[in-house]
RNA sequence: GGCCCGUUAGUCUAUCGGCUAGGACGUAUCCCUUUCACGGAUGAGAGACGGGUUCGAUUCCCGUACGGGCUACCA
């Protein structure tokens, strides 16, 4: 029976995503569309205690931003919604009520005080406690009440929760698409929770309750999961859903590029470089953390490094448009082993996608970077800038700043340059070349060069290499930059003049 | 602590028993460029350790070490 794939995207709107949660969202994008199948959004917001104003629109946006399309989400709606667990509330207790006719669940009265108890007093005897096939024979359930007991405390609406009832002993395996087999003895796991006091069901139910009614066929989720796997699989046998449960694959995790653990929406931006994909400002807090967009990263520089932090197809290949990793993709070639997330690859990438820009596109990138330094220039000319600009820098705003003499006149001369290139003869020449440019008819950067040479060399018998850098220094400040004839040519007769008297004021000659 | 998962250069990775261990980022040197970069070339740099299995192990098995995850009425 071939079903058609349909995965889903399942966060908890519990503040921004990060980045690894992106890249999960994207893997099970690439699977779904190289599948030609579904792609959904599920919002799991079964814990009310967690939830975090915004991080739902935030969640939508960071992935529309990089180009993650859902066909069924929250906010698109779909033939399978609510997508939003609280939404489904009233879904979830008729299957809870299922396994407790079934007999693979049970009522539990204990209160957290009395399960916090009884932890502690194992913690003091220095053993692990959990409530399992064991333990649960001396808690206050429907296993150990009488029929009448929990009917009583039923009627009388006292709390409680629903637990499944484990096996004392009994081997779970499930394969996992990217690990193999896993086994998993059920004498380790715990009689996990349902259903809360609250109403609400736990994740595990939800989950699994959701993911068969949303007909998911393949589950690719973070490493983390891993664990609470067997607990699925047996979930979807005691509800009878064993021959349509969905195939399991579980991603490693992206880990912290120095220490260790995994990367975390906690570590915001202590460690040098954005963990989200868009900026967040805390609702409570007011504080900001900064996001990949708004550094300055493009959303297909970032996918596309995203998609090779744990995933490389057979061949070297590492550059992908979006529709090249649909195409490439496979789940086999998902590694193993958690990846550390590496700045400077990331900020490669920037870099190529910036370089192989429009330059058009990169002007209007930049011009909010513009504006708020107060620059006003036509669209051509600051395409132009990023013309010239664009191979040296990593960032759209460092278009401005690594160029900000196109935009602003010098305020200080590189010192290096001018202690290693200005000669006492230096300002005489560059005096005359001054004013031949400034009786140059058309101010184009071959004239330029033209007169340049004429001056240097022919007047004054210097070698192009010796005036070279002083000239641009006295142009633009620095050192570095475009090929200086295009430059002044671009900036015009009166600004290059202009520019250069300053600069025969502001800088003495070093003593030689 | 217990359970589960993992382990190729600083980082991301290729290799489905034959390897002079390939690529990318970073790094070093050189070329190009009268600058900075881009581009090109070259170099340094890796199979955690110990046992097996095999004619042959990076690749398969076991153990150890190390790393990570989980161990809530959180997801």
């Amino acid at each position: 029976m071939d079903r058609r794939v349909r995965v889903r995207f399942a966060p908890s709107p519990t503040g921004p995503l990060h980045i690894g949660g992106v890249r999960t969202a994207l893997y099970n994008y690439l699977f779904a569309k190289k599948h030609g199948g579904d792609f959904l959004l599920r919002i799991e917001d079964t814990d009310q205690n967690r939830f975090v104003p915004g991080a739902e629109e935030y969640i939508t946006e960071a992935l529309e931003w990089v180009g993650l399309k859902f066909d069924e989400a929250p906010h698109i709606g779909g033939p399978y919604g609510p997508y939003r667990q609280s939404d489904r509330k009233e879904i979830y207790r008729q299957y809870a009520e299922q396994l407790l006719e079934s007999g693979n669940a049970y009522y539990a009265f204990d209160t957290s005080e009395d399960l916090e108890d009884v932890r502690k007093k194992a913690e003091q005897a220095k053993m692990s406690w959990k409530y399992d096939p064991i333990t649960r024979q001396s808690m206050k359930n429907s296993l150990t009440l009488s029929q009448d007991e929990v009917q009583k405390r039923l009627d009388n609406n006292e709390p409680y929760v629903v637990r499944i009832k484990l096996p004392r002993k009994d081997e779970v395996r499930f394969h996992d698409e990217i690990r193999g087999w896993v086994v998993v003895n059920t004498s380790q796991m715990d009689d996990k929770v349902l259903f809360k006091s609250d109403g609400m069901p736990t994740y595990h139910l939800a989950n699994i309750v959701d993911d068969y009614l949303m007909k998911i066929t393949h589950v690719i989720r973070g490493e983390e999961w891993l664990p609470s796997a067997p607990l699925h699989v047996l979930l979807y046998r005691y509800l009878g859903w064993e021959d349509v449960m969905p195939k399991f694959a579980h991603l490693p995790l992206l880990l912290k590029p120095e220490g260790n653990g995994k990367l975390s929406k906690r570590d915001g931006d202590r460690l040098g470089f954005p963990v989200f994909p868009l900026e967040w400002k805390d609702p409570k807090t007011g504080e900001i953390s900064s996001g990949y967009r708004e550094a300055g990263y493009f959303k297909d520089a970032v996918v596309n490094m995203l998609a090779l932090l744990g995933w490389h197809p057979s061949d070297n290949r590492e550059l992908f448009t979006m529709d090249e990793l649909v195409e490439a993709f496979t789940i086999e070639k998902v590694s193993k082993s958690g990846a550390k997330f590496d700045v400077e690859k990331a900020k490669w990438f920037n870099h190529h996608y910036l370089m192989t820009k429009p330059n058009e596109e990169l002007a209007e990138a930049l011009q909010p970077t513009l504006v708020a330094n107060g620059v006003a220039m036509t669209a051509d000319r600051v395409a132009i800038v990023c013309g010239m600009m664009k191979e040296k820098v990593q960032f759209i705003p460092e278009l401005f700043t690594a160029g900000r003499y196109f935009f602003f006149n010098p305020e200080s001369y590189d010192e290096t340059v001018v202690n290693k290139k200005w000669k006492d003869f230096t300002t005489a020449i560059l005096t005359d070349l001054k004013d031949a440019l400034n009786n140059l008819a058309d101010f184009t950067a071959e004239e330029i060069e033209k007169t340049f040479h004429h001056v240097v060399e022919t007047q004054h018998g210097k070698k192009p290499g010796e005036m070279m850098q002083t000239f641009r220094l006295s142009i633009s400040g620095v050192g570095g930059g475009p090929p200086i004839f295009d430059m002044a040519a671009f900036l015009g007769k009166e600004t290059v003049v202009k520019r250069m008297e300053k600069c025969f004021e502001m800088v003495k000659p070093a003593v030689s």
